[in-house]
DNA sequence: AGCTTTATTTACAATTTTGTAAGTTGATTA
DNA sequence: TAATCAACTTACAAAATTGTAAATAAAGCT
């Protein structure tokens, strides 16, 4: 057999991005050595070799989805210089949260008890959100904040479910329109 | 070995039940026929005989989660006489919606693309929805239901998760203080 | 070119998990 | 009480899945 040689970095990243794929068409259950070693045209010690172990390739996939959803919420809170780029980036991450394929990720971590990374230590998140002026003895910005990104990971993990059975798409707003119909709600002061 | 013999039904509402635990303490790879069996205290061919296969375990499990979810579901929407009596119901239904074993259960669910049964066609949620005023030209209604149906949902799932990570339980509202600014949010009509 | 490194393959072993076949026993009923 | 039914056990088979050891070959380096 004639083989092309990766090198170990692009190898690995190979790996990943291929079991990503797998878990997000087919399911948890689908990430075997085998299945990812035929889809990458290799023989399923090669794997072995570069992460030692099905739980590493597991474990590594973790830290790479856990840091993707990071980024996307991260992007939600990060402020900027006007008003709105501000509210055009929220949108934007809204959009990027609220799609099915991170949904379908992140009900892998839920569901096999795998926390996110980075570890609870970090802060990153409460730093962003203080310093859009949450936490003070007003609850009103932090409850928004909890209900946009709660709602938007919801809308990633069953929105098409629960629409489906809601109603006909003619009465039920789609995502688009939800999301939009949310960030006036969010914005609008109340009282 | 002396044996305690079950009616098949209540052996097979014991395998179920048992299956669930298993998937909400130790995830879905625990969910096996001889992890199953041990802890029934019984072995392993028995679970075949009464479910076939594992995939038959899976399946009457799958439907077990997705009425569970239903009924859930229909409590919150389920109209009721007085207004105070409706909004106390709303209030339960959403509390018991939030809690992280359902969260646990429905990323199960959503991970191994399991459609929650009962199937779309069936409409009762759509149904109930209606009888409350949604689906008019005004999609306001359709807008909070689905909003409080998605944030509740994502709170069971990664309320926890994200909690931590926007702050100190100081600054952060927990889930009962939550779901009660939420629900004034959703009864206070805008504009 | 020859040498070294290591990504990769082949061949195999070990374990886990599901499934099957036949016999056993508890309960119901004739 | 004897007979029947089916829930249950034991023993085994088969397959899937992970892991190991040794050999091979692609690429960089001297």
């Amino acid at each position: 057999m004639k083989r092309r040689r990766r090198s170990a970095e692009a190898a690995k990243a190979e790996i990943l991005e291929i079991a990503e794929g797998l878990l997000v068409r087919s399911g948890p259950d689908a990430v075997r050595l085998e299945s990812i070693a035929k889809e990458m045209g290799v023989s399923h010690p090669t794997i072995l070799h570069h992460f030692g172990s099905i739980e590493g390739v597991l474990l590594a996939l973790q830290q790479k989805v856990s840091r993707g959803i990071r980024e996307d919420l991260l992007g939600l809170l990060k402020p900027s210089d006007s008003p709105e780029s501000r509210l055009a980036a929220v949108s934007k991450a809204l959009a990027e949260i609220s799609k099915p394929e991170k949904g379908r990720l992140l009900a892998w971590l839920v569901a096999s008890g795998r926390d996110p990374y980075p570890p609870v230590e970090e802060q990153g998140m409460a730093k962003v959100a203080r310093s859009l002026g949450a936490g003070g003895e007003d609850s009103e910005l932090m409850n928004r904040i909890l209900l946009a990104l709660l709602a938007m990971i919801g809308e990633s993990m069953v929105g098409d479910q629960v629409r489906a059975r809601l109603g006909s798409e003619s009465v039920v707003p789609d995502r688009d329109a939800f999301r939009m119909w949310l960030m006036k709600v969010l914005a609008n002061p109340r009282d």
